[in-house]
DNA sequence: CCATAACTGTGATAATGGTCACAACAGTTA
DNA sequence: TAACTGTTGTGACCATTATCACAGTTATGG
């Protein structure tokens, strides 16, 4: 299995990175790595499957990985998108509720792991960790209502605009005030993510285009001054 | 001031019945509750308002507020109805962003606040409050998936359905298999949640009655057979 | 490198639901 | 009780956007 692939070193070399374990000591990082579990999972693949049980802690050393929910009739919503340090699995952990949303790796993804015990013993231990963990926690409430937002008052075009700007913070690289996004999502994808269709999408898209705000190729993207483009849509 | 008709006696009897508190001993209850400052709001004041710095913490004693955000153009999202003994201020003083939301008392409501610094020195002090609000936050963002969720993929029908739900776990009483929600919320507001019209409301509760699923009188409403309902409809 | 699958573009059509307009009704104050 | 204000009911119309159908294009695997 590639798992064995992951070596400790790089655990420890990519935790540093992570928000929640930042005010850490090496050496109670050293402590919390020596009880985490590396995983690999390949494009695709479902790491965590609504309803079962949640028992895992999950952090992303590297990837991308989507959080979703489906409808009986098997249609997408897509929560968020998470990329390296960004981490999942804990809201089961917490409130003892199954799980509420599945993960699916959209790229090749490296993660480490947390069985409950350690990850509950960690919050109780360090509370600069559960600190940390209420501020992320913060900041993906204020993320969801922004989503509620969107999607309650505005039309597509505003929320495709919305949709790439939450892609483009969480997967893109700036480069002078234009964002560039490799490896941009399917348009399937980011219609599930702004709440519409995918003709709807592809149609947007070149509007956009037009419209000057963006210019596509192949998979990449770039959205020009990323500034004004924000101010635009949010 | 009506504020000083609350007297200290009624916070510590309140107190107990909020979940991130419960787990406290008298005593460190009673340290607390000495630093809270007790206020009072009409039916229809604003207790928060969008982009103002976010420097107290609040927990309902009783009443009833709404959590909205507006567009540029006035229109209301509600993201969320909290009655007594739930709280809100708490992510300012998390992420130390600015106010996400607003808040409006919708009945006559006495709160209790504390400071930004008395919040935060509780959480250091006192880890189980600290991990009990872990708790209630991946409660939130739980709904708020669901939210997000209801929002893309449902019809209005499914979507007031949805509302009429959060509402009746909110604030109503059940009698039988039935819920009793007294003081319903104007259409608007109820429109403003489902992220539809207030017209629409108006058909579609119409439309709910004829198909027996529930009883309108005045301001009350009654959902029969509240588990068929809630698996009607999410 | 061909075959096949997966993704994207685009027109035509239909439907959900928003908006407007206004009437009916309820609750409040003078 | 009248006048007024806020809320709800309802019809008519129309816009946005979902859906369907299919062609074009790109990626993938044997």
């Amino acid at each position: 299995m590639l798992n064995l692939v992951v070596s400790a070193m790089s655990k420890d070399a990519h935790l540093q990175n992570v928000p929640i374990f930042s005010d850490l000591s090496d050496s109670d990082l050293k402590k919390i790595s020596d009880k985490m579990v590396s995983r690999f999972y390949e494009k695709g693949k479902m790491i965590l499957l609504e309803e079962s049980e949640g028992e895992t802690f999950f952090i992303i050393l590297s990837g991308v990985v989507k959080v979703t929910r489906l409808s009986d009739d098997g249609r997408e919503v897509i929560l968020a998108i998470l990329g390296e340090s960004d981490f999942f699995g804990e809201m089961s952990l917490l409130d003892g509720e199954g799980r509420s949303a599945n993960i699916v790796a959209t790229e090749n993804s490296e993660v480490v792991t947390l069985s409950r015990r350690d990850f509950l013993d960690c919050l109780e231990k360090y509370p600069k960790i559960a600190i940390a963990l209420l501020e992320e926690l913060a900041v993906r409430l204020r993320k969801s209502d922004q989503h509620i937002e969107s999607l309650s008052l505005s039309d597509s075009e505003q929320r495709i605009g919305v949709t790439l700007i939450r892609l483009a913070e969480e997967l893109g690289t700036i480069k002078h005030g234009d964002v560039l996004l490799k490896a941009l999502p399917y348009q399937q994808d980011i219609a599930n993510m702004a709440g519409t269709s995918r003709e709807t999408v592809s149609r947007t898209l070149k509007l956009l285009e037009t419209k000057d705000f963006l210019k596509r190729d192949g998979r990449n993207l770039i959205i020009y001054n990323f500034d004004l483009f924000r101010q635009t849509f949010s």
